[in-house]
DNA sequence: CCTCGATTCTTACGCTGTAAGAGACGAGGA
DNA sequence: TCCTCGTCTCTTACAGCGTAAGAATCGAGG
């Protein structure tokens, strides 16, 4: 036998099928996201894509891999300490559910076990030096802020982009300040950036102050 | 017409209906509801919700406003902080999606933009006394925080109930510091106590920190 | 009693994920 | 050269989905 052992008539591979998975859902979203479509941007009919792929899940979980597997190779600088690295896994976190919006409901809704995924936490543990228990709440802390935040932001339907987007309407007389922080909101960018260094701070504060009383 | 003027052959009202469902959705989960078994559940057949609920979209909504509209009811007690009242209404929050773990991927995935969930906002801006932009973020980020938090642990399919369970096979040898994390792991309830205080904490730090350089 | 509006049911359409099996292809051995 | 076999692809089919359109039924008010 040859080197390519697996070249099918129409070149297709689990990794091609994925690829045109991902394009398909930054494209239409996830909701129009279908075996028969999908096939078809592939030219091939959509029982072809079972060779590839068990099922629908195992297709979202692939989804949710690509994201993922982009953190489990952020090495940690030299003289880093645990919580810039962390900061940084949770800002390319964020990139990543950003720049793929269509997969955020599917990675808010699936657990991410994958090996990637526990090799981000095992590295975040060492470098963290504190009782690992405390170290996984950190990062597990961490990520879920990460995902809620990024949620609330761009996890919504296509149509609308963003909370302030969609309240464009908003009764000012009722709710009164709530119209103005609208209209003085910051970007989403600084909200972030607000938001985890005072989660990191934190979370960081709130340990040192456990580990002296103990 | 007598004072019962909505008395339809099968007792049915929008509220019975949301009702249902969110009982449907408790026992078997978001994904099992379909409106022929919904229709069932209340002996009758599919088109008749439709008398009540425009499409399955509104439903999920409906869904979604029962649990937040629980935290409108919170008052602040007197000589209450900010603070104290921002935790409790996400201690609240947390409440409520556990009771109807179901709910969750709902919650996550679409805006919530209904009057109740408007007001918890604009009740937190007045007791803040913030500028109404920063308060926003703070709001922001603890509603987001809660539900990613909660969404890590208990909005994963019927079957496996945590991350913790899900992994009882997992890898010692790669991943020795998470096997020991596991091992140790603190419960639910106190992991969100620890990162919701930390986040708190580190909020409003952040936030005197930046009034007082400005 | 009769009418009318509110409520419910029937039927139908196009879509979904995927089970089962038949068919076509191309590389390896005879 | 041909034949075979494993890999890949297609065809067909089924049960279920959301919901549009309209017919049928009911109970209350005139």
């Amino acid at each position: 036998m040859s080197d390519r052992r697996a070249r099918p008539r129409a070149g297709l591979t689990r990794e091609r099928v994925v690829d045109a998975a991902l394009a398909f859902v930054d494209k239409h979203g996830i909701a129009a996201l279908s075996m028969r479509k999908l096939g078809a941007e592939l030219g091939v009919e959509a029982m072809t894509l079972y060779h590839y792929v068990p099922n629908k899940e195992a297709l979202f979980d692939a989804l949710i891999d690509r994201l993922v597997s982009a953190l489990a190779g952020i090495e940690p600088e030299s003289g880093e300490r645990g919580q810039q690295w962390l900061g940084r896994v949770a800002r390319t976190y964020r990139g990543q559910l950003l720049a793929h919006p269509g997969v955020l409901p599917l990675a808010a809704t699936r657990p991410a076990v994958s090996p990637d995924s526990l090799q981000v936490i095992e590295t975040a543990l060492r470098l963290l030096e504190l009782p690992p228990a405390r170290g996984l709440d950190m990062v597990n802390a961490v990520m879920t802020f990460v995902l809620g935040h990024t949620l609330a932001e761009a996890g919504r339907a296509p149509g609308a982009q963003s909370d302030v987007d969609s309240l464009g309407h908003l009764d000012a007389d009722r709710f009164p300040l709530l119209a103005q922080a609208l209209r003085d909101g910051a970007r989403h960018d600084e909200r972030f950036e607000f938001a985890l260094e005072a989660l990191l701070t934190g979370l960081f504060a709130t340990d040192l102050r456990s580990e002296a009383s103990e």
